[in-house]
DNA sequence: AAAGATGCCTGGTAGC
DNA sequence: TGCTACCAGGCATCTT
């Protein structure tokens, strides 16, 4: 699953071959993402990509007038190809750059999308984010009074986009295991001093696996984009049953709305 | 009205 | 070998 690391992490493997380069021909084979890609994408056909910006889980591209912006879903990828690369089941989107350069979009679930925006506009989808997780606009008082007050579980809300992007399932019970915060906890009972232990272990997870993704980039334009918090050394998520490392006692797996949580419940309250 | 809870899309994989 | 259950991100759409 592309987390916010791994989509940084795809952001500057495909950086060089996309910035200041020209589209050719955009090849969509299967428009039927989570969102239908419309058929406009082509009037960036013959057009510059200027930047490429990543924020939260988006890629935007912006072009020369307007830009588009990619979400890679649950199973997407982007990838570097040359023009003989064979063309396999999943791959819906092709960008064809006039250096030859294929930026293929292949994504099996199809979760992802691919939506083009207006010159000077903002997509609807980037309209009320929260801070960027690794930014110094997420700090403790910024969390804190926005956590105060507030009923829900403490790893519901810190998945919500709205408060902080780029949190997914495995990294809230991560963050939260690291703080000794038990994920079933009501968000607007936690103390500052938590919360501050809260953000400092938010941003180490994710910094800890953008450092793993930084390994494989290479391997990334190579061929495949398989990069991988899988890397990362997991202390709760996915070892229900298993006994914590801290403590020995078992991690207990439970369901928190549709999603499954891990904790110890002897290191975290 | 705002906050919280639920639904939904899909295909790979684990388990039998 | 084939089947079913399960899982996941995050927006849309309900409830309360």
């Amino acid at each position: 699953m592309p987390e916010l690391p791994e989509v940084e992490t795809t952001k500057q493997g495909i950086e060089p071959f996309v910035v200041n380069q020209v589209i050719d021909k955009i090849i969509v084979r299967n428009p039927s993402l989570r969102w239908p890609v419309p058929q406009s994408m082509s009037c960036f056909e013959g057009m510059v990509i200027k930047s490429l910006e990543r924020r939260s889980k988006y890629l935007i591209f912006h072009a020369a007038s307007g830009g588009f912006l990619i979400h890679l879903g649950m199973s997407g990828s982007l990838r570097i190809c040359s023009a003989d690369a064979e063309i396999e089941k999943h791959d819906h989107i092709d960008l064809v750059f006039n250096t030859g350069d294929i930026v293929r979009y292949r994504d099996p679930r199809r979760f992802g999308c691919c939506l083009p925006f207006e010159q000077d506009t903002i997509h609807p989808l980037l309209k009320n984010l929260g801070p960027e997780p690794l930014s110094d606009d997420f700090h403790a008082d910024y969390l804190h009074q926005r956590l105060s007050n507030k009923k829900a579980a403490i790893k519901t809300v810190i998945m919500d986009a709205k408060i902080v992007v780029g949190v997914g399932n495995i990294y809230a019970s991560e963050a939260l295991f690291l703080a000794g915060i038990s994920p079933k906890r009501q968000a607007g009972s936690i103390s500052l001093e938590s919360v501050t232990q809260l953000v400092a272990a938010i941003k180490s997870v994710l910094e800890a696996s953008i450092k793993q993704g930084g390994t494989t980039l290479k391997d990334f334009v190579r061929e495949n984009g398989e990069s991988g918090y899988f890397q990362l050394h997991l202390n709760v998520y996915g070892r229900g049953g298993e006994n914590c490392f801290r403590c020995d006692s078992p991690i207990v797996q439970f369901k928190q709305g549709q999603r499954s949580s891990f904790y110890c419940p002897t290191c975290q309250h």
